[in-house]
DNA sequence: TATGTCGGCTTAACGGGTTCAGTACACTGG
DNA sequence: CCAGTGTACTGAACCCGTTAAGCCGACATA
């Protein structure tokens, strides 16, 4: 029977499949709820629930403590449906697994875009895969898709990035932890790793050292060009050398890479390491060897966490707020979200943290 | 300027501005597009895009051919609001932000998170706040009632702790990472920490080590409780002592509890440290000292990472596949999600790695 | 032939917010 | 007294899937 029957006008829904998935699922309040109790309209109760104007004081404030009282959350899917936005934020970190596992970096970062993110009611979605920046970029076209999103922090910047063009053509609001990259108007923040090479062979060349070495990191990350790019002029223009090796991220690569350094005739008296993973690795590859820090090598660290003050000795470091370039990424974001674009933004250069690890050349200059 | 309410009884999320148009948002494409294009309906389209009976096969593959070819995405929020799932699932990590900066445990429970999570096709809503328990157990009451999550992994199990009256009242589901929990029903992933305990004491005594030292984290988590405990009655068993000591989970706190340690007349000829961060911070306070590892100090942490191997002498170290963890972790609570409860599970025992930082005691025995 | 049973598809009603276009009423000013 | 301007609030459409219920034609069975 369809309309014909003339039923009660509202007769009570005789239990409609029981979605059943929730444990002890009370059917959670609702707008609709509040309306009814307080006998007003749904669309009443959104304008005072949001601080829209269109009702009056009193009601509102009885609306907000009905809300208070009946434990209301706003659906965020409905929300979303009608089109406002998510109130989260994607991030997809693409590295091998075990990497992240050493790197504190991350986890430093994701401190200081959590903050932010908290701090403006929006929350994080995360994702960690291998690297494949193609399944990163594969990602994001689904949460956009999916309309999980309002944008996403862009970090690791590569050459060629492959995501670029994904999130130019989504326009998916994003902000870019590194460049600025030609014919994209991405806003992004970036860090002028010349500066701060300039403080590292500073420090070095004004202890005496003449022979330098940088063990870097993987060259496909556009930062890491970048730095070594800086240090090897600036090195060379205070008057020194500079012998550059790349390797990954890891302890044992950095060690090999270390011992092989030690091995040469012209062993480099101070080494500028890519993180402070490889820094410790290449502290430990020196006491294996005997080799005394900072008597006989100085070690630097371009990168800074508690690490490198928990070993003895402690390591030499460039330490930058961490957080706080989390927390401003995150708030770049949040910003274009809401329409507001802030273009590019340069993070303040790093400090030296000079710690035990450097030192003058003591022992016999030509070590054998 | 927010609504002319009370500030004390604060609105649940934060009032929302304008609009905000998206960037240069193209109307993403709904089921209605295809259904459109193929002149059906969108019952219909739905039917095909979920393998649900009732749809000629020739036509399904129609559907499916021109989903793919116009990149469609099922909106996450309107399946949400249709009851059934969302696909996140959420978890909080309340410890002091810095700390999680040093102690990479959860970076690798993460990536074993991760893991099972894009495997099942969900993904992870993470918040980082301090440790304010009470704060961890609101943000996971706001997502149910926002409907964002499915379920949430609780770590960190603490005595008397805040978060399982909630969770259970709002029926959450959700999997804890320690317990078993007396009167609660929640599925459980515990650790048999007697047994791990067994295997240090058995390997430090049988080195002829009669003076043991603890150096444990905090007590208010229910796991270095249990810790101490079987390390307690493993060691005492076996005829020898244990002093226990507890700090933080930090560097310098580690160190200082080292040293007084390695000052007192009857100081122990070995220490066992909950945690890899804390083992380093104690090599570094016997390497300022002078005291030789393994030769008058053996060492071993209660947790394992890079970390343990990247510092020389290569740290003895109980080691737990903390990803498979995770892994786990996540597996369960998608099983409850989806109506399997799988009850308490029970992690494989850590295996101890033993490597240069443990080993007979040499020097002289009532050490200076 | 009348009836029953399917397969294949349509219609429409949700779900829980947001928002636009009104309506009802009060107050102001001419 | 009436137009004019607000203010407070209502109704209903809409966002985009899911799903119960209904309809229609084809084929099988009695």
């Amino acid at each position: 029977m369809t309309a014909a029957g003339e039923p009660e006008d509202a007769p009570p829904r005789p239990a409609r499949r029981a979605p059943a998935r929730r444990a002890a699922a009370p059917t959670r309040t609702t707008m609709a709820d509040i309306a009814r109790r307080l006998g007003i309209s749904k669309a009443a109760v959104s304008y005072a629930l949001n601080g829209q104007p269109g009702v009056a004081a009193a009601t509102r404030q009885q609306v907000l403590d009905v809300a208070a009282e009946l434990g209301w959350y706003p659906s965020s899917s409905a929300r979303a449906l009608s089109g406002s936005e998510t109130g989260v934020v994607g991030l997809v970190l693409s590295r091998p697994p075990d990497l992240l596992t050493i790197e504190t970096f991350f986890m430093r970062f994701l401190a200081g875009v959590e903050k932010v993110l908290a701090e403006r009611g929006s929350s994080l979605l995360l994702r960690v895969i291998g690297e494949h920046p193609d399944a990163e970029a594969q990602t994001y076209e689904r949460w956009w898709g999916e309309r999980r999103i309002d944008g996403v922090i862009l970090v690791d910047e590569r050459y060629q990035d492959l995501r670029l063009p994904v999130i130019e053509r989504l326009g998916v609001p994003a902000v870019l932890c590194g460049g600025p990259v030609r014919g994209s108007t991405l806003p992004c923040l970036w860090t002028d790793h010349a500066a701060d090479a300039a403080t590292v062979a500073e420090h070095l060349v004004g202890l005496g050292h003449r022979r330098i070495a940088h063990v870097s990191g993987p060259t496909r990350f556009v930062h890491e060009r970048a730095r070594r790019r800086g240090l090897k002029r600036a090195v060379t223009a205070l008057g020194a050398s500079l012998q550059v090796r790349e390797c990954e991220y890891t302890g044992p690569q950095a060690s090999e890479v270390t011992r092989e350094l030690l091995s040469r005739s012209d062993a480099p008296t101070a080494i500028v390491f890519g993180s402070d993973v490889m820094a410790l690795a290449g502290l430990a590859a020196a006491a294996e060897r005997g080799v005394a820090v900072p008597g006989r090598l100085s070690v630097v660290s371009w990168d800074d966490s508690h690490l490198t003050t928990l070993v003895h000795p402690a390591v030499t470091a460039l330490w930058r707020d961490t957080p706080a370039y989390g927390a401003l990424a995150a708030s770049i974001l949040l910003d274009l979200v809401e329409g507001r674009h802030r273009g590019s933004t340069q993070m303040t250069p790093s400090t030296l943290m000079v710690r035990e690890t450097t030192g003058p050349v003591t022992a016999g200059e030509p070590s054998t």
